[in-house]
Formats: C-alpha cells, sequence, structure tokens
DNA sequence: CACCAGGCAAGTA
DNA sequence: TACTTGCATGGT
C-alpha cells in the first residue's frame, strides 16, 4: 500500500477539517444533482435544483411523464439544459422500472452489477456513475473528477494522460476502501484542487500538500 | 480526431 | 467594464 494518498489526506484534512459532502433531502435528488453537476459548477446546479424543488418535481415518475421543453425551462441555470433534461428523464425511467422509488432494492445490488446498469443509461458516464454509487447508494468508490486528476499529477501520482479507470484503481488498491472515507478525501481534493492547484497556474505555495510534492 | 451543446461564477486584462 | 476560463457526456 503505497501511503501516498493517505498523507495527502491527512495533510487536506488537518487543512480544511470535516466537509461532510453532498446534503440532499433525498436520494433521487442526489442523482439529478450528479447529471446536473456535468461540466457545470455546483453553484448553477443548486439554481436548478432550487427550481425543481419549487415545482416540487424531484420525483421521478413526475419527471418521467413531463414534457421535455418543460423540464428544460426548469434546469436552465444548469447549463445544457436540452441535453440534461433528456438525461434527467433517461435516469427516472430507469429508476421507475427498476426499483419504483423502492432505492433499497437497488441497494442490495452489487457494486459490479449496479455500476454497468448506470452506465447503461444515456448520459451516464463513469464520473456520474461512480457519484450516483458514492453519494447516492453509499457504495465504496472513489470518484475521479477534473479536480483530483489535476491534484494527482501535480504531486507525481499518475501521468497527465491517465484515464479514468486507472486513476480509481490506483485509489482502491491505496486507500481505504470505506465509503466514509473515499467520500471526504473526494471532497478534500476538490477543495484542494480549487484552492492551491488552480489550472495553468504554479501551484500555490500556501498549498498544505506541497512538502508531498513531486513536479510543479 | 475536433467540435458542439449553454449556463454562470470567478478570474484576468 | 468586457473578455476568458472551467466544466462530463454523447452525437455529429
Amino acid at each position: 500500500m503505497n501511503k501516498k494518498i493517505s498523507k495527502i489526506y491527512n495533510n487536506a484534512k488537518k487543512y480544511f477539517g470535516n466537509l461532510g459532502w453532498w446534503p440532499a433531502d433525498s436520494v433521487f435528488e442526489i442523482i439529478i444533482g450528479a447529471i446536473l453537476t456535468q461540466n457545470t459548477s455546483w453553484k448553477n446546479v443548486e439554481k436548478a435544483i432550487a427550481n425543481l424543488k419549487e415545482k416540487r418535481l424531484i420525483d421521478p415518475v413526475k419527471i418521467c411523464k413531463m414534457r421535455l421543453t418543460e423540464l428544460s425551462v426548469v434546469i436552465r441555470p444548469a447549463g445544457c439544459h436540452n441535453i440534461k433534461a433528456k438525461r434527467l428523464k433517461e435516469i427516472s425511467r430507469f429508476i421507475v422500472a427498476e426499483c419504483a422509488g423502492v432505492y433499497s432494492k437497488l441497494q442490495k445490488r452489487s457494486i459490479g452489477k449496479l455500476r454497468g446498469q448506470l452506465l447503461n443509461v444515456s448520459g451516464v458516464g463513469p464520473e456520474t456513475a461512480d457519484s450516483i454509487l458514492l453519494y447516492a447508494f453509499g457504495k465504496p468508490v472513489f470518484v475521479v473528477d477534473a479536480y483530483t486528476k489535476r491534484v494527482f499529477y501535480r504531486h507525481g501520482l499518475i501521468q497527465e494522460s491517465a484515464e479514468y479507470d486507472e486513476i480509481q484503481v490506483l485509489v482502491h488498491e491505496n486507500f481505504p476502501r470505506d465509503t466514509k472515507s473515499l467520500n471526504q478525501l473526494h471532497a478534500l481534493l476538490v477543495e484542494i484542487a480549487k484552492k492551491f492547484c488552480k489550472k495553468n497556474l504554479p501551484l500555490c505555495a500556501e498549498c498544505p500538500l506541497k512538502g508531498l510534492l513531486v513536479r510543479n
């Protein structure tokens, strides 16, 4: 077990403390958020979710029945609203078909099976699938995103060309495989990246991980 | 392979 | 003030 990821985790945690990520009122709200946040900042997603809540639309059956154009208007602040409206209907159809809103039915399935099924839904790629597995279903899965990739690259853990699955395997093999730790690790990496590891800029001198740095 | 869909915050000139 | 950048996925 390479200890580097745990060191990143410990240093970042000293700096940011416990982050307690992805608060939401329901499993389905998390699933919606996972779709809406694709290529989009969370601020914009919050506005779209607020619109959905106001109209009592955090409900897979209602989203299935709605007209695409109507849904599109409600989620507009999240960007790519026409595409994402389609994707919300796709994932809603999956939820209704597979569990009719009884999420414990899905939760009982293995990570491998559920991940495969989620990836089979149009508009759900690896990051979205893993976000749903971790945050909605509490499965011990690491979510790779642009921020975590950048932090790992700047600390010499991966090549710039490293692909999603490779990065995920690296974490799964070198970090405790439990839901709370993986949730916390992802949240910490995002905060580190935003504050100290910005794109196209040298690493900040104040970065709490700088002692672990091997390049840049 | 490159480009597009679309919004908004945050950063920079 | 006005321009630029970041940001997952699938279709063209």
